[in-house]
DNA sequence: TGCCAGGCTTCAC
DNA sequence: GTGAAGCATGGC
């Protein structure tokens, strides 16, 4: 077991923030207690305020500090905000343990094609069901779980089988770009060295993926943090906090995007870590209680 | 019952 | 190019 102080690093915040459908909260134990699966690999960590405990070896320790990011400094993100922006100011105090983490591109290409028109509860029913029923069985310190299927694994998967998940009219898009993963027409090692626009054209290239979620495999599984996804929540946000009366004449198809170049364009390089601030903050403050 | 959920594709205009 | 309809399934 590892002990480590770290600033600027909430568990529970990055496991409610809706970047991570495989954090699972550990009960019955001292302090918030998680435990993620990434990569073919498990992690029990467990936070008291500062202090975090990590179930792991020294080995395996460099592989977590860089999936939670810990070499960036969020503080300095966090208190970026602009002054004037009241309403960031108090997003990014209330979500100041929130990290960007650096998952796997392919599992983020297919939990974002799943998340249309979800409920996150539902998206990590399907993750979970997808990664049980294809991925592999392994053991870690005494725990069975699933890795998330590889692109292998999945594309065993028959389209009426996928359809039989509950995974609805997205079965099709799965079924589709596992094809692709196959034959080589979506090359996850060259999508992995492309900047933020060549991988946002390239990913919007296939059935399946739109700008958000494309978006969202940019912030969470290549790590471009400055990918800025406008899902619903992020709309209703932007429309009350930042709507101005100028932006009547702009097409509906536009609008979004404006008001985010006009309001979160200084942010540029991060401004993926305040779209997580107020996505945070609007569906802590919806929900007033608890997170589902 | 009707509406919405971390949207996307298809199809009029 | 823009906007609306249709899409699966489940919860409230």
């Amino acid at each position: 077991m590892i002990i480590r102080t770290i600033d600027f690093f909430d568990l529970k915040q990055i496991a409610d923030s809706g970047q991570c459908f495989r954090m699972a909260p550990l009960i019955g134990q001292e302090g918030d207690g998680f435990r993620i699966i990434s990569r073919g690999r498990l992690l029990d960590v467990f936070q008291q305020k500062r202090t975090f405990s990590f179930h792991c070896s020294e080995e395996d320790m460099p592989y977590w500090e860089e999936y939670f990011d810990l070499k960036t400094d969020y503080g300095k993100i966090a208190a970026s905000a602009a002054l004037e922006d009241t309403y960031l100011q108090k997003a990014a105090l209330f979500g100041s343990g929130i990290r960007i983490l650096r998952q796997e591109p392919w599992e983020m290409i297919i939990t974002f094609i799943i998340s249309q028109q979800k409920t996150i509860p539902k998206i990590k029913e399907s993750v979970e069901l997808l990664s049980r029923t294809y991925g592999k069985k392994l053991s870690c310190a005494g725990h069975t779980f699933y890795a998330f299927p590889s692109p292998e694994e999945l594309s065993s998967a028959s389209l009426d089988e996928l359809l039989s998940l509950k995974l609805g009219y997205r079965a099709k898009y799965i079924y589709h770009i596992c094809q692709d993963a196959i034959s080589g027409r979506l090359d996850l090692h060259s999508l992995s060295s492309m900047d933020y626009f060549q991988a946002m054209d390239y990913l919007t290239g296939f059935y399946g993926i739109g700008r958000k979620v494309a978006d969202c495999i940019c912030l969470f599984g290549l790590h471009h943090i400055n990918a800025f996804p406008i899902d619903t929540w992020i709309q209703k946000i932007l429309l009350r906090e930042y709507y101005q009366p100028l932006y009547e004449a702009i097409p509906k198809k536009h609008l979004y995007q404006k008001i985010v170049r006009d309001h979160f364009s200084c942010y540029e390089g991060f401004a993926g870590v305040m779209q997580q601030y107020i996505f945070y903050y609007e569906r802590y403050s919806s929900s007033h209680h608890s997170l589902l």
